[in-house]
This record gives C-alpha cells, sequence and structure tokens, in this order.
DNA sequence: CCAGAAATTGAGAGCATGAATCATTATCAG
DNA sequence: CTGATAATGATTCATGCTCTCAATTTCTGG
C-alpha cells in the first residue's frame, strides 16, 4: 500500500467515523499537502488555484484544520506565519528556523524531552504540549 | 534608588539618545506596566482608560514597542495572545502556561539551553532566539 | 438507479489584532 | 518664550482567518 493511499485512507476512516464526505477538494488538498513537507494555507490555495480556479480560500483553511483533526497535519506558528506540517510519517519533533532565507530542519532531542518533563513535574505542571523553536542562521546563510 | 526610578531613568536614557520625548502618556504606561509581570496591551489598555478615557489603543501599543526597545520590556505570543513581560530584573527565562486558568510560570534551565546550542551546532545553524514554552495544567486546575 | 436528507462549497462579509495616517497638541532646547 | 520636532488619538487600513448562507454535491437506502 503506498504512503498516499495510506494516508488516503486515514482521512476516509476520520469521515465516516464523524459522519464527513468526501469531496474532489478534500482529495486535491490531500494529494497536494502530502507532497511536501511544510506549507502555508496561503501557499496552498495559491498552488492549487493553478488546477482550480475557483477553489474557495476558506475551503483550504477549513480543510486544513480536517487533516490535523485526522492526525494526518500538524499546525505551527513560526513567527507570524502558520505553517501545516507533514506529520503522517514522522515522529514528535521540533524546529530549527533560518531566520533569513525561511529554511526549517526538524530534530528531536529526548534529553530536551526529559528535562522539560523534569521542569513542569518541578514546578507542580502536567505538560500536554509544548513548543520549542530555534531560530537563527543556518550555514549557507551565515557566509 | 527604588526600582521604578531605575526604570524611568533607562527609558529617559533610551528617548535622550533616540531623539524622542518623555511624554504623560509614556510615564503612564511605564508606571502601570511595572506593577505587573505579564500584561496584554488591551488589559493595559483598559487599566489606564480608568484613569484616562482619552488615552488611545495606538499609543499603547507604540508605547509597549518602545519598552521592547528600551529592553525594559519583552513580547512573547502564547496561543493568540500577545503579552509583554516585564523584564528588567529578570534574566532570561522560559515560560509554563497552564492551558485551564492561564497561569503563567517562569523557568530557566541551562542543561536545556546549553542542548539547544548543541542541536543548532550539529545542525550548522547560529541560535539568535528562540522560543520555548511548556503548555499543561497547573497543580490547582488538575485537581 | 434514483430521491432526498445532510454535508460541503465558495463568495463575500465579519472579526480581531495591530500598524499606518494625519490633523492637532505637547515637549523641550536654545 | 518660541519654534522645530515629536507624540497623540480618532480613524482607517492591512492581514489572517472564520462565519454566513444560498447553491451544489455527496451518498444512503428504498
Ligand atoms: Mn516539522
Ligand atoms: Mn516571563
Ligand atoms: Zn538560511
Ligand atoms: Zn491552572
Amino acid at each position: 500500500m503506498s504512503k498516499a493511499i495510506q494516508e488516503l485512507t486515514i482521512l476516509k476512516e476520520h469521515l465516516t467515523k464523524h459522519n464527513l464526505k468526501l469531496t474532489r477538494q478534500r482529495e486535491n488538498i490531500l494529494t497536494t499537502f502530502l507532497k511536501m513537507e511544510h506549507v502555508t494555507a496561503e501557499h496552498m490555495y495559491r498552488l492549487l488555484a493553478k488546477k482550480d480556479p475557483h477553489i474557495g480560500l476558506a475551503t483550504v483553511y477549513r480543510t486544513l484544520k480536517l487533516l490535523c483533526e485526522a492526525g494526518l497535519a500538524k499546525e505551527h506558528h513560526f513567527g507570524t506565519q502558520t505553517q501545516f506540517d507533514n506529520v503522517a510519517h514522522k515522529g514528535h519533533h521540533d524546529h530549527l528556523i533560518c531566520t533569513d532565507c525561511g529554511k526549517i530542519v526538524e530534530f528531536e532531542n529526548c534529553q530536551i524531552e526529559r528535562l522539560q518533563e523534569e521542569v513542569a513535574t518541578r514546578n507542580g505542571f502536567t505538560i500536554k504540549t509544548h513548543r520549542l523553536e530555534l531560530y537563527g542562521l543556518c550555514a549557507t546563510c551565515r557566509s
């Protein structure tokens, strides 16, 4: 089973479970979404408008939110931009962001995660989510 | 020298250095700002409006930005809210945020900071800033 | 294969935050 | 004081996203 089909299956199951319908727009948005790592709603809208000039911006926003609910996407707020992250085949990770060229590198560091838990426990908190973003210059932009 | 006077001095020096003027509004905003740890522009606006109903919202935004430039405040984006943090007497710190009651706890963990540097170096990045926020439930809201 | 209930769509209005505009007012150096 | 210059505040604008609603599409089950 190819990855794209597997993700379409996940979406279909989510739709069925919530009495929602599979539409041409939802399929198109998923297909385009799966081709990239991170994408903004506006960017997706412009990509889709090339194929279907009548796609609505509201539909793009609604569907990206739907993909989050189905567990296929994850929303990240980097600076002023809201990026949707293709997470179906990824575990948890945080991000390094180049403030010059916008390059995004994903990383995972379980030592940091463990220390976060420690901090929370020490303060009587139970962590539900966290957000760790490192902003700076990538190797290319530094030189 | 009291803390409030010390901070007024810092602001005055910043103003002089940049050919800016000390106004009644700027003094009032600083005075109110120094009384709290974290505040939003809207909240500050409502507090000030009690004393001076003619204060402009734009002035509040402009002055909070000015306080950031003078090093007295630091802007944080928590969820959808933008909080201004009274940092004159604090070093760098990150935040634990209760998603139920909104409580904010500050912490500092140099082990995490060091690991962040390591991650960046390993990926060829030079960190300029970072953002670490832990969201969850505080002890009170958990029970 | 329908018919019809229910969900979805897209155009545009609405909303929230924050920044720009600009005529009027306040500051402050000389 | 006075004049150059900066600041203010009412308002409009910009951005990013959500809501509204009439028209359309989906899809179930007879
Ligand atoms: Mn990612
Ligand atoms: Mn703080
Ligand atoms: Zn770069
Ligand atoms: Zn709480």
